[in-house]
DNA sequence: ATTTAAACTAAGCGATAGCTTAGAAATAAT
DNA sequence: ATTATTTCTAAGCTATCGCTTAGTTTAAAT
């Protein structure tokens, strides 16, 4: 028949996803992917269609980088406790490849909020909104709260994750930690 | 002597600025300044040099039109309720011309946060600073709260302001000021 | 009225963006 | 070994970016 690809598309995916995760969508240039990916402009076109094809990939890609952590949240049953840990695991994971900041879905999300581009949009939106789901979850196991503090406590959970991820990259650890632990004060 | 500009530079400005603002700076090409401005690129590139320099001029602009506000904030001897009264108003101010999302400063903020750019940069942390200073001494008010507690706050405060700025690009009325009502309980 | 210096118009500069294409190289199946 | 089919290289496409420049228009000063 013919030659086989030369590269795993999952791999050079993760790839292009820190490139995208370090440098945001405008930022990184076609011929930047090309360099990172170890791949050139006709494989990438090839593989994903465009750039925005790569990013929507990557998004994938983060899901799946994230997906273990999300389904431990999921697993546990200590409630807000849980939340709190995930928080100060989501500070760990912008860290784990050096030079990443903050967290991917919530710079996509300040990228893209005034963009048009609904792909993207949707997949960022269903990521919070799967999120806000288990924060509602986990907040609806304190038998005290009633249904309209759960909808408030998970909108400002959600919401100052965005502050959260503002920290993660220019503020220092403890200065991060103090922070978490000021959000969950009013919980 | 010779021709007088047909402009005036800060009514010019300030229309480039709700263009940023409303786009941000990577987003806005200098062909839409041209337009929005209504002067071509030679006297834009006259008057302010570069993009840049209008982006620059742009802060000074937003800085001029919040320092009413910022000046009240300070004056007024309420403490804690005057924070919250600030970011009532920043929410309110985020509409006052339709188009505009967000705080045009946290917006750049997260624009420019991987960025190098140097004089952009210090023009966003400088203005943060002095937020975070006038949190300070409104929190120090309460003579309860000792120095490592106001400290603490006031970047809890810096850090939700983050996220109100996202809210109130995407999130409605009543989200908004659940999540401002949440940010002050535990203050 | 003439001079002169600045403001203006419009065209275009090089660089880079995302993307495409023509043709060479490679390899599984025959 | 030949064939068939895909991958890959490298060059180049058009559009737009920030910015500049040549040349015209305007108006204050003489």
């Amino acid at each position: 028949m013919a030659r086989k690809k030369q590269y795993n598309e999952e791999e050079v995916i993760e790839k292009a996803m820190y490139l995208f995760w370090k440098n945001g969508y405008e930022n990184t240039s076609v011929r930047m992917l090309e360099k990172e990916m170890g791949i050139n402009q006709f494989s990438i076109y090839a593989s994903f269609g465009s750039k925005q094809g790569v990013f929507l990939e990557s998004i994938k890609s983060y899901n799946r980088k994230t997906k273990e952590m999300f389904e431990k949240l999921k697993n546990s049953n200590k409630g807000v406790e849980d939340i709190k840990e995930f928080f100060y695991e989501s500070v760990g994971i912008s860290g784990f490849r050096g030079t990443q900041k903050g967290c991917f879905v919530t710079n996509t999300y300040n990228e893209f909020a005034e963009s048009e581009d609904k792909m993207i949009k949707e997949q960022i939106v269903s990521f919070m909104d799967k999120l806000k789901e288990v924060f509602i979850e986990k907040l609806k196991m304190d038998p005290t709260k009633d249904e309209e503090t759960v909808l408030k406590q998970a909108n400002y959970l959600l919401l100052a994750k965005h502050g959260l991820a503002a920290a993660s990259r220019v503020n220092d650890r403890k200065e991060i930690e103090d922070y978490i632990e000021m959000i969950f004060k009013s919980i």
